[in-house]
DNA sequence: TTCCCCCGTCGAAGCGCTTCGACGTCCTGT
DNA sequence: ACAGGACGTCGAAGCGCTTCGACGGGGGAA
């Protein structure tokens, strides 16, 4: 293994001056440095991560936590994971995965033992038991995802809340005056999910605002459920032409069972969904849609985290805003 | 920070004995271990672990690649990733997430920088670019998938050719005599993607051997892509009535379209598939299909790896055992 | 009883890097 | 012409842990 001590040596210049000019904590003249990154290239030489990370006190790895529990769109998780990963990489960083199921634990131990600088958690829960633990934890963090406290944590994510209310905004704007919202299974909003109950927030204020009469529906997965919610709607509220559904495995089969009710989408029924751009648009008739930007949240989190690295003040809450995507499923009012 | 030194004046020994009461790689009296970890734990010692890098040359991290290319299942990927991490923590190591993007640089980098101990490749191309670095690399690896030429290298997978010919030999079971394959898009095969290949040519030996006769048919993604095939397979295999389809989006288009053309499933074919097996459950007719071990293989990647850097030699190729899980979409023939 | 060897422990020497203080040298302002 | 800086570099001191050789004491074998 070739260390610091070859480059130095090969180049003529002590250790710290190698060190100096590759980092660039000191000045380093143009010419020492030509020769330095000379002897390094053909050296071939690596820092070792660990001998870095023991004098520095910095690992340049982060922590990502991913959650496994079910009713959570797998593919978005991915993306975040993959996006935050290409963003940590522009910053030099690393990313140590970790999974919910080491729970705070997990967390604990990579922080405590210095094995990363900072941690971003995904899938925060209204009243996430991890939360007391990050507050206290001597490395910054991120979450993606709002908890009921946010207070003393930086939290980042889409604006479930503005979502809700585009949605219905768009229906209103098309002349809708009666509009239901399909929601996630009964047990997300039980468990506290803060995204499902922010939608219904919007969803109803902007409602409201908007002067709609307005309805919220929980629905299980699977075609059955969306067959049962899709009758309800008909007999409960047969003025019905505006549906916002935020329920990824809920969309397709309640269109289905919308259609196979009779009722033509987007002929009777204008349907707008909260959902990834892929699951909108391979539906039979593309949906109207509200995308989580995976991406974008990803790479601001990591921007959040190296902010806060750099001993920058950051934000505590980060909303992005929602787009909508317009496709086939919304039309004007007949 | 609490360090070693501190624990040692604690329990009033020298920080060696600490260390070696740890890691066990010296005989500790029972009656100095209990006073160690008492310490240990009152004082809520963590080692450092780039400390304890640097000293003993091992991170205790894996590096696992994940792939983001089109066609492959992401929620297949997860579970590989999800077992890996769950496995490595029963080793007591880290998993350290890259994505292919990075390619070979990012392989070269964590290695060389001594950030990971061994390395997990997923999605390895036959003519795997990564290949002759994976070979010089002084640190041990394990492919998921296999190359064309594995020697030197040690890969695990499913046994797609076992799983091709377990899935003919049910159908032959059931008494079908005319079978087709339906597989992946054909930039599948001409990207070199073993899995693909050798489940063709499993499929093929097997009706071959058990006297059938039968046909391949690459298949594009999409439902007009699964209507074609299915047309093509009703006018020039009229005689056709048992189906294995290797390519998860096509499965319930390609059902549906039989279906659409007057073909009842199981009652006028059956199908069978190899796919993960909640794509196969969710089906609109449950198919029976050979599942993708995802946990098993990346538990048993995490195993290899760990006896490789044990010191232990390891088999170069391991291939899973296909498990064919009978459900609604095969019949005996008519 | 004597010799060996093993058990349990200690001290010290690093592992490879960063960083702090120090020290010339050269430039600039007055 | 000279003090005061800024610049560029060096040496040495760790960062916290593992590991190697050494060593005293006790037990078994001869």
């Amino acid at each position: 293994m070739v260390k610091i001590t070859d480059v130095a040596r090969h180049a003529g210049v002590s250790p710290s001056t190698v060190s100096y000019a590759l980092s660039g904590k000191r000045p380093i003249s143009e010419e020492t440095r030509q020769r330095v990154e000379a002897s390094i290239r053909e050296l071939g030489y690596r820092p070792h991560a660990g001998a870095r990370a023991l004098a520095s006190s910095r690992s340049n790895v982060l922590a990502l936590v991913v959650p496994l529990r079910a009713g959570i769109h797998v593919p978005v998780v991915m993306q975040f994971a993959v996006s935050v990963v290409t963003a940590a990489r522009r910053h030099d960083h690393d990313v140590l995965l970790l999974t919910q199921e080491e729970g705070g634990d997990g967390l604990r131990r990579v922080a405590d033992t210095a094995l990363v600088d900072a941690l971003i958690v995904m899938d925060v829960q209204l009243h996430d038991g991890r939360l007391p633990l990050l507050r206290a934890l001597d490395r910054p963090s991120v979450l993606i995802g709002f908890p009921a406290e946010p207070a003393g944590l930086t939290c980042i994510d889409l604006d479930f809340a503005a979502a809700g209310e585009l949605c219905v905004e768009h229906l209103a704007g098309l002349g809708h005056r009666v509009v239901a919202l399909v929601g996630s299974p009964p047990e997300v909003y039980v468990r506290g999910t803060g995204f499902a109950q922010r939608v219904v927030r919007g969803f109803t204020a902007a409602a409201d605002r908007c002067g709609l009469s307005s309805s919220v529906h929980p629905c299980e997965a699977g075609p059955a459920a969306a067959r049962r919610v899709a009758e309800l709607l008909l007999r409960e509220r047969p003025a019905l032409t505006g549906v916002v559904v935020h329920n990824e495995p809920v969309l397709e089969p309640l269109i289905d069972a919308f259609e196979a009710m009779g009722l033509r989408v987007p002929g009777d029924l204008s349907v707008t969904a909260i959902c990834p751009d892929e699951v909108a648009g391979r539906a039979r008739v593309p949906v109207t849609s509200v995308a989580i930007p995976a991406a974008e949240v990803g790479a601001g989190a990591v921007d959040l985290l190296m902010r806060k690295l750099g001993g920058a003040a950051v934000p505590e809450a980060t909303l992005l805003s929602p787009r909508l995507t317009v496709r086939a499923s919304t039309v004007p009012r007949p």
